[in-house]
DNA sequence: CAAGTTTTTGCGTTTTTGTGCAGGAATTTA
DNA sequence: TAAATTCCTGCACAAAAACGCAAAAACTTG
């Protein structure tokens, strides 16, 4: 086969799947992976495919692909999506915000997990697309750029129609006297109503954003149930929220 | 055998099979490989095939290899999507579907138009983000993972409750007797309420696609305003659609 | 037709290209 | 943190291309 139809066919399942692995092209076209390594490269120098670790994405859907290690303090963040994943049992309703935790989340989805997702988070929706089992629904609404999430009254009118099992919240800022405090008032709003409308709400975030504040009030903390941050469970920071009644992992 | 005899030889091979390899012709026509070589290289200068390494493709390669119906039909949606691009004018509300065709116009959009764009695939709302002055609305209802796109009850109440200015269909088979049909249930009962929503319905798609049918009908030929296609105006096959009242891009 | 000229062809030799492989670095996953 | 993938770099080797040259074939012209 001639290396040109070898790309050629690359490009072809390319845009036919959005998404190719070199270990699957590799056998198929009976080449080493090196090649296809090569050839990938080539191809994307020529801007036509994205190359990513393991194989490449269509350019036409990939472009905000969130480059997983371009994520700020990304290590604690997997170790609390990790807890939270375990959370999530078959066949739940879960409702999540927007921001990089989220993210983290939602990769760490176990691929044999099936739950319904509620979000208006387009960066959470497409990581929740990318996995086998999940159904996602999508709240509409107008589309705040700089959060790329859906914010308005429509979007609070449709969570307020849903009971959901769980709520993630990717908390900006939560201390004992204020609650947890964000920045942005359309995300909050969003937050508040999210936390009416699910049974259990669990507050993610880094421990550097513990005990810090925020101009606009979201909740008290006696409204979130769980509280999930990369430390374990005994660390000294976190027992005074232990203490008031919240549930620590 | 004579040189002009032989290149004829060789470019019949190239049409039939759409490549040839120099060590199999330098066998078949008992010269040597160098001879073919320099064949192969007047050939590849009078632009009748494409020379490379270890034989010759065919000259359409670019454009048949690849199965039609995937992006690759790009440089034509990209002459479609700037024509769509000058039907919308500043502050205008536009109702979008999915599709490539889509995608493209998405990414012709120039950078100072203001105007709102309200849609449910996701792929589209990634493209609209990224345009400074555009406002997104997402239509928000179950997504369908094959084609991307929220579907459902709420999505088509949603799109009723909208009174947009345009709407442009990407348009995935159309024909005279049939109108616009497509395979996708869901897909086809939005595509639906967009056109019943919006004043001025724009029909996107490229030429290999016109006379053709889908087993789904969406409306007949003329509910729809606007056929853009790659072909200037008045190519013949566009002159039966021009004739029953469609306007021509 | 015959001599001279041009074109074409084949054959070494040298370069370039394409491919696979080994080992170490980096990244992902468990 | 450890184990497993994937990536990158340099290297070796084979296949193909390019180049120069000389012989052969084809064409021109007196």
């Amino acid at each position: 086969m001639l290396k040109k139809e070898r790309q050629a066919y690359i490009l072809h399942q390319v845009n036919l799947h959005n998404k190719v692995l070199s270990s699957v092209l590799s056998q198929e076209i009976h080449v080493s992976e090196d090649t296809i390594r090569r050839d990938l490269y080539e191809l994307s120098e020529e801007g036509k495919l994205i190359k990513v670790h393991g194989g490449a994405l269509s350019p036409s859907f990939g472009q905000v692909y969130y480059s997983p290690n371009t994520t700020y303090s990304r290590p604690q963040k997997t170790i609390i999506a990790k807890k939270a994943a375990s959370l999530i049992k078959d066949g739940m309703f879960v409702l999540t915000s927007g921001g990089s935790t989220i993210l983290e989340l939602a990769r760490a989805l176990p691929p044999q997990l099936k739950a319904t997702f509620i979000t208006g988070s387009i960066p959470a929706i497409l990581e929740y697309m990318n996995h086998p089992n999940i159904d996602v629904i999508v709240i509409g609404d107008k589309i705040s750029k700089s959060s790329k999430i859906t914010t308005g009254g429509e979007a609070i009118n449709k969570i307020k129609q849903i009971r959901a099992d769980l709520c993630f919240l990717g908390t900006n800022a939560i201390d004992l006297t204020n609650g947890i405090t964000d920045s942005d008032w359309d995300v909050v709003q969003l937050k508040k109503s999210m936390i009416e409308s699910s049974q259990k709400s669990v507050s993610l975030t880094i421990s550097e954003k513990i005990n810090t504040l925020q101009p606009i009030k979201i909740c008290d903390v006696a409204n979130i149930d769980v509280l999930i941050t990369e430390l374990p469970v005994d660390d000294p920071i976190l027992k005074p929220y232990h203490e008031s009644g919240i549930e620590i992992m």
